[in-house]
DNA sequence: GCCGTTTTCGGCCCGACTGTTTTCAGTCG
């Protein structure tokens, strides 16, 4: 086990713990034994023999044993026996906003309830009010909560899909009969979500190869028509397999790729050609065009390859035929970013961790920012830690002269738009990314002008996932993104893409607009460990189906430009 | 369960919001 899955199971004791009405205290020294070993700089297994664990604080001599068990095991006894004696199910209500243990407990113990179906249910049946801490209002909001879990169900993170796509196609490639094999879809448009993956198969012996995936891959496929087949993925999403001949798998790529409208409108095109273009080839008076790659056939049709990030039937066509099609942004492009949190507040890596991952990464700057004060939850800094800290940064900056390390914060914009700390401390920082981590449920105009006033502190570099909304577990608090957009536009605060799978904020469809008033682009990846800081590659994808090319992104800028940048923005 | 010590037991404990209450518990970030 690594630390990561100690530290998932000691989370999960608290949680256990908790339901079962534990004493709070010992709950949270589960928690902070699990923050204790994500941000341990050691080897785990080394420190428990060494005793080194045992005198780390929060660890002390139980915790110590559950780790031991862990490292040795895989398993510890604790968390089998609480997972024994949990009702199944009831981990489950968890996932519905506004219930905790406290009340998913009394669900359980009053009403027998041990899962999202019977929850349901007993909301409908009114059988909520009543209990000892419900009433109807908690009775809607947890049938709100459930609907907003079903509105999700069946939708999937790029995040999730994307690594997915590419172990299995890495896996598949070479199987026999499988002349060619490429992910199409949502996936491959990039989206934020998707309901399910897409793959297209070059074969000639369809049967041969679904045989194969069933006996290598375990699957099942339902149902098996022409050139289609679909089967359920053990992750829980829908596989849809597209397989043509050689000849026809540009057209079939392309369709399996969609979308659906952007499809259409080269259907369109093709007949102005007298040409016919369907799933299973281009067609010219009823001969199959052999057109093995994608941009044979927009060749044909009169047209450059179109980046499949770009094809939502969103103008993409008509900037084609213009020659219009923005050179995107790449991750090669990239040199540095900002909005990565150490081990001061709630990352797990030090300065110097962070500084060699940017550095392995190929990257010459990268933006320190933890969290501020009143993020009380994710170990935010003040003052004096921000002292240390700056220290610390000083001293990296003289041993790496090569590299820049930009010194910042995430500051929280407080109710009224504040910034989180007094002007005298935001001027020490190179940067400030201010972002709203609390009080979401504002009306839309109060929300919208809290984020004008932070805006408007000459201080605040740029704001941070501008809607707050968690991919399928949170809608966007209520606000006004034309005005927050034209006000960054005029006064020159960048914008972020928070580039975490979680968020993916500024939503793509946002970025044109943002191009057209001038807005600069920062795409941060909200790392909070080393592996975080590929998050970028998201960030990128984002980006690119956004239509944004590497001079509308601050991270592609070298250093020097970007400390000028940095400076412009204060100076008014 | 951990910590610290005026050392083996008492304290730990953010702040805002909500909804259920009649002074507070639960949830959330």
């Amino acid at each position: 086990m690594d630390k990561k899955e100690v530290a998932a199971v000691l989370e999960e004791i608290a949680l256990l713990l908790d339901l079962s009405g534990e004493n709070p205290f010992k709950v949270r020294a589960y928690e902070a034994g699990a923050r204790a070993v994500l941000t341990f700089p050691g080897d785990l297994a080394a420190a428990l023999q060494s005793g080194d664990l045992a005198r780390v604080k929060g660890i002390g001599k139980s915790l110590a044993g559950v780790i031991d068990e862990l490292l040795s095991r895989g398993d510890a006894a604790l968390h089998r026996d609480l997972k024994a004696k949990t009702p199944p199910g009831l981990l489950e209500l968890l996932q519905v906003p506004g219930l905790g243990p406290k009340k998913a407990r009394v669900l359980y113990d009053e009403l027998h309830i041990t899962g999202l179906g019977e929850l349901e249910y007993a909301c409908r049946e009114n059988r909520l009010v009543g209990l000892a801490g419900f009433g109807a209002k908690s009775q809607d909001k947890i049938r709100a909560g459930l609907a907003g879990l079903k509105r999700y169900a069946g939708l999937f993170r790029l995040g999730d899909l994307l690594p997915l796509a590419e172990s299995l196609t890495a896996r598949w490639r070479g199987l026999p009969g499988i002349e060619r094999l490429e992910v199409a879809g949502p996936v491959r448009r990039r989206l934020e979500v998707a309901d399910g993956l897409d793959l297209a198969i070059a074969t000639s012996q369809p049967d041969q190869v679904l045989a194969a995936l069933e006996k290598i891959a375990g699957l099942q496929f339902a149902s098996r028509g022409s050139g289609q087949a679909e089967a359920a993925l053990p992750q829980g999403a829908p596989l849809r397999l597209n397989l043509a001949e050689s000849a026809a798998f540009g057209a079939a790529w392309l369709a399996a790729t969609g979308n659906e409208g952007h499809f259409r409108a080269l259907q369109r095109l093709a007949r102005e050609h007298n040409l016919e273009l369907t799933a299973r080839g281009l067609f010219e008076a009823g001969a199959l065009v052999p057109c093995r790659e994608e941009a044979d056939l927009y060749r044909r049709l009169g047209l450059p390859l179109v980046p499949p990030e770009l094809r939502e039937d969103l103008g993409e066509i008509e900037a084609g035929q213009a020659n219009r099609l923005p050179r995107l942004l790449s991750s090669e492009d990239i040199k540095g970013c900002f909005h990565v949190h150490s081990y001061y507040s709630d990352g797990v890596n030090s300065l110097e961790e962070l500084m060699g991952g940017a550095v392995h990464r190929g990257w010459n700057f990268l933006g320190l920012s933890d969290h501020s004060q009143s993020a009380y939850y994710a170990g935010g800094l003040k003052p004096p830690d921000l002292e240390r800290q700056k220290q610390e940064v000083e001293a990296k900056g003289r041993e790496h002269p090569d590299f820049a390390l930009f010194w910042g914060v995430e500051s929280d914009i407080l109710s009224d738009g504040a910034l989180d700390y007094p002007d005298e401390v935001l001027a020490g920082f190179d940067f400030v990314i201010a972002s709203i981590h609390s009080q979401f449920n504002l009306k839309r105009e109060a929300m919208t002008q809290r984020l004008l006033t932070a805006l408007a502190n000459p201080y605040c570099t740029m704001l941070g996932h501008a809607s707050g909304r968690l991919l399928l577990a949170r809608e966007p608090y209520e606000h006004d993104l034309e005005a927050i957009l034209a006000f960054a536009g005029a006064h020159r605060v960048i914008m972020e893409i928070n580039a975490s799978p979680y968020r993916l904020d500024l939503d793509w469809r946002w970025l044109r607009r943002a191009k057209e008033l001038g807005i600069l682009i920062s795409i941060n990846p909200d790392a909070h460990s080393l592996e975080g800081l590929d998050d970028v590659n998201y960030g990128v994808m984002i980006a690119r189906k956004g239509w944004l090319t590497p001079e509308d992104v601050i991270n592609t800028y070298p250093p020097a430009e970007v400390a000028t940048i940095l400076r412009r923005r204060r100076a008014g």
